[in-house]
DNA sequence: CTCCTTCCCTAACAATTGTTTGGTAGGTTA
DNA sequence: TAACCTACCAAACAATTGTTAGGGAAGGAG
């Protein structure tokens, strides 16, 4: 719901193939609708910024990998960092409403950690790439002001996580000799961090990450005695 | 280890109050050695990575962190990626010890985890801005050859991660129905991203946290029947 | 056919980047 | 004193950066 969109007034008319200019590389020949394209625009710059960081990517390297010049990137996007924007905007939209969700479903303490947990590696397999990139450009954004929504976004997360940990603690389902404060940063480094390794495809899909996860973090790897 | 550096002959020399040039700033007035510039130096620029990240960082905000122009820094260091090479590497040759000396104690499974648990929030303690330094950028350096050798020593603290927990398995003091692998890759992600939000003299030292974390990942936070 | 819109290209711009070159103040050595 | 070294400054360099302006090909609408 941030930043206004230059939206190039949705039509319907097609691309076609252009006079590629030696060195580059054209994706596609079959045509497809306008408003898909900002979309496609985006999920690839963010696979760019993903892998190279932020301020290491170029435009010319998204233009690049979009199958265009740079200077073409600029019908589409205000600017280099419009792009990041609205990449992390939809992202912590998303992440937000299925929070809410898990909340507003009235679980019990432990329920409710399994369900963020679970949700935020959903989370992970549908845009691992903007969770990368909120994981590793988060901190120094944060400083300019118009990324200041992403402070106000963790400090909601922050609050589900904790306040879920402090109903645990009452309710004698999680120990009370643990500092709340640092489980919840252990939790939500590991899970957020996981968009670093993780996969889409690999061998374990999120529920099962989610489900060895929440096995260590609640019962321990230690064995019972 | 890694590097020819371009010593400038260490010699005992002085320093002096500079002519500052208005908005610029001198750090000291005080006399010290040569052969710690470059260590004052280098802890400077570090500070300025992990704050701002590599690529965002100019040698002209490190070189003003140090109180200096930014060609001088070319006295000290051949290039700005220099500096970050031996950054690295210094970081990672002083891990390897801690870990060579964990690992020679011959302690069991659960002790050798917890002490490197420890050791590595040690490292934090010492080296934060390496560590996050580390954290953010060894995934693309790694694809540079000049820092090939981030693959070698992640290889080796793999092994050792991997080892101990599989010889605790086989010795039944970690449970054998969870995925070493992905324990592994949890316990390290937890244990190096804490690096984004450690202070040095904050609330809890570096053994107080490793206390937390081994006791959250061992024993699990959820209360036992 | 003509007009219009969409989407991209070509070509350039100013700013910023890492780096180099030559100089020089001040201390040490002879 | 004279020669010398250390550690910096001053000023510039070429390359790369994000961004802009004008043009043009293709297709739909009339």
């Amino acid at each position: 719901m941030r930043g206004e969109r230059r939206t190039p007034a949705s039509n319907t008319s097609d691309r076609k193939t252009a006079v590629s200019s030696s060195s580059r590389s054209r994706r596609k020949t079959v045509t497809s609708p306008a408003p898909e394209r900002r979309e496609e625009l985006l999920a690839t710059a963010a696979e760019v910024f993903a892998a190279q960081g932020y301020r290491a990517t170029t435009v010319r390297k998204i233009a690049d990998a979009a199958g265009m010049l740079a200077g073409s990137l600029y019908y589409h996007f205000d600017s280099k960092e419009s792009m990041l924007d609205e990449i992390l905007a939809t992202f912590l939209d998303e992440l937000r409403s299925r929070y809410d969700a898990v909340l507003a479903a009235g679980l019990g303490p432990r329920e409710t950690i399994e369900a963020l947990v679970t949700e935020s590696f959903r989370e992970i397999d549908r845009h691992r790439a903007a969770v990368a990139i909120y994981q590793k450009e988060s901190p120094h954004l944060r400083t300019q002001p118009r990324f200041g929504y992403l402070t106000a976004s963790q400090r909601k997360f922050e609050k589900a996580w904790l306040g879920t940990l402090e109903r645990g603690v009452a309710a004698k389902v999680f120990r009370a000799d643990l500092d709340i404060r640092l489980t919840y940063r252990f939790v939500r480094d590991t899970v957020w961090v996981a968009a670093s390794w993780y996969r889409p495809g690999g061998q374990h899909g999120p529920e099962e990450i989610a489900r060895q996860y929440l096995s260590t973090v609640l019962e321990g790897i230690a064995v019972r005695d």
